[in-house]
DNA sequence: AACGTTGAAATAGTTC
DNA sequence: GAACTATTTCAACGTT
């Protein structure tokens, strides 16, 4: 008789830990990056360099998909403005 | 063959260098403030202590404003409440 | 000529890799997360009730390690009340 | 007699209020870089972009001064390590 | 699907 | 040069 109101609970409180196992697991990944980052930095690397290295990566990854960046494109429009101010003067 | 040769690279420019332009001022502004302090420091006060009086005097302003952004809500409130009653008469 | 020939790059790489590694783990993981929602959604379940239970269940938990803190804070106070004790003993 | 107490207060309130003229100009500035960036999305550009653009000159910037960047020399380090690995396969 | 809002991550600046 | 603070940036979320 009751299953109707029984069950869904068991259901929605199965949702939330699954949810939580992964937010756990989400947090120890964050806690293995600092700690990578720690060390590379201990042995004397630049960790913010190091981030800039990873955004290029990913730009170059993210830029095979699409073809080309948004940031191309605007760079070589600049570019093109740029060079006409330049004759202009 | 592609739109991107669409893109107003002077437009892009302009947004760019203003940015840059408003960047230098921030920049001279925060040299200033750092001459001040020296100043101060050379006259024998102490930078820890100023730097902590700006930081009341700054609260006290913020406490300031968001009794007033309090006072709108109420104000707003009331101009609703009157709506209303105007509507409802 | 320059002392950059030096620098490590496989020590480099393999920071690099590593992180990337992670950062493709914690994207796997994120989708998990979406996909849990959708799946909870598609039961009739009201995504953002269980995102605000979530929450609340977090801010217990940040409570009681809150909580935990201060017991060691306290813990720690005894500690040292009771080397001075002996020391002066 | 109690100018020794009296005037170095006039001389605080001196400081004090140079910099807070300061760091109205600031905020004032601040303002107006984000008008500009609302001004840009408005018109469809993509503000993230436009940041990349003043970080890629800036670094440009940046390195006029120092000849070479640091990022420089660890993308050359990793091109060569991944070179290497490239051989070995 | 654009918009502002929020909360977390990163950066810069300051202090010790 | 390491930790702490304050500001700035970024991504996710809900809203319209």
């Amino acid at each position: 008789m009751t299953d109707t109101v029984e069950i869904p609970g068991t259901r929605i409180l199965s949702f939330i830990e699954r949810i939580e196992q992964i937010d756990e697991e989400l947090k120890a990944l964050n806690e293995g990056k600092k700690d990578i980052f720690s060390e590379a930095k201990g042995e004397g690397f630049d960790v913010k360099v190091l981030r800039e290295i990873l955004r290029l990566r990913k730009q170059d990854q993210d830029e095979r998909d699409e073809q080309e960046s948004l940031l191309d494109i605007y760079l070589r429009a600049i570019q093109t403005a740029e060079t006409v101010q330049a004759k202009a003067a």
